[in-house]
DNA sequence: GTCTATATCACGATAGAC
DNA sequence: GTCTATCGTGATATAGAC
């Protein structure tokens, strides 16, 4: 009896995936049908579900499926948690986090996942998983930061790692919205805005 | 022969628009049936159809028949661009910008008319007019407060005014994707990081 | 093939205009 | 008081997705 090569079935998942995120950017979820992303992806229909049982499978598989090989986000990021110095990290974080805006379909995706979530408790507990490492991420960088006097003390680690996040988003959104806004060039500005919001004054100036 | 009331027929609008609108946040454009629409409204859809031509014209309502009485948003934002304090009307016009993120819909209905605007170039139109104008204010303003050195004279007017509102978007994004974000006891913190950023440096402190 | 959603249609009731 | 456009209903043709 013939076995299923795992390899292959990954290759061909990743086919359809890539085909599908396509699409899915272009169009959104909804208005993308299971037609033409068999068309995409150069299958039938009775060939692509058995790949994923629906739809909604293989939008889940875009946020899933990505970097299996080489340095997971995940170990880069305990990697920044337990740097020497947390303000280095940070950075080196927020530039990891950062990057994927600057590919081209990423921040139609990430937008079409926000919204996404709102109803689909499976694809919110998927992002959330990712959201709240990154946050923790940022928060325990940010505490041991205030911790040798390298940000602002008088801020809630918390409360200033959610803005970060915010500020990181801000790039997909604005990449998402603004044709003329490019994620790659507006990643100094995003720096130097968290440099100000989060440096201590190192000099109080006079009033005004 | 019967003529046909503009205030009852501006009241019936409305009325339908109210009741799609809490749908639309709720279950997004697409998921969103004309059938849901109609029950939730208290008509059927022989009627609705009376009133608007298709769905989409539903939900294009949703953002265009706000605030038509009392002193709209136009006319506060061309009164901001005149102000004698550049600085202060900034800030003013960032609370009037960033109200709405707090009324318990809108952020999720921000969320919906992006994603929606990618495809619908009329739709498109109708926010890209309403963005501009706040982008140039911020612009304005930030310009006019440069040149009174209330500003770090180092950054581009545009390429600031481009971030003042992605802050701005940012509270409406974190509120619609996270339940613990309340934008309203996050304000303070928005106007902190503004500031942090827009004022120039009263005295270079030590490097480092 | 089956199912679901949109938008139309035919028709009834009503409320001014004259 | 009659007439006619407006307001409203429910059923269904039509299209399209899975």
């Amino acid at each position: 009896m013939r076995t299923v090569d795992p390899a292959r079935h990954r290759a061909r998942r990743r086919h359809i995936v890539n085909a599908a995120a396509e699409l899915f950017a272009a169009k959104g979820f909804e208005r993308t049908t299971t037609a033409e992303i068999c068309k995409a992806a150069g299958m039938s229909a009775g060939n692509l579900f058995h790949y994923f049982p629906n739809k909604r499978a293989i939008f889940h598989a875009v946020f899933e499926d990505d970097e299996p090989e080489g340095a997971t986000k995940a170990e880069r990021l305990a990697a920044a948690r337990a740097a020497a110095d947390p303000w280095a990290a940070l950075l080196d974080t927020v530039d990891l986090l950062a990057a994927p805006a600057a590919e081209p379909l990423v921040p139609a995706l990430v937008m079409e996942a926000m919204v996404q979530a709102y109803r689909d408790p499976e694809l919110e507990a998927l992002l959330s998983r990712d959201n709240d490492e990154e946050r923790a991420t940022v928060t325990t960088l940010l505490r041991n930061a205030a911790a040798t006097g390298r940000i602002d003390p008088g801020l809630d680690p918390d409360a200033a790692a959610a803005w970060v996040m915010a500020l990181i988003a801000a790039l997909y959104t604005s990449a998402a919205t603004d044709p003329s806004f490019r994620p790659a060039e507006q990643l100094p500005t995003l720096r130097l805005i968290l440099h100000r919001f989060l440096r201590p004054d190192t000099a109080p100036g006079p009033a005004r």
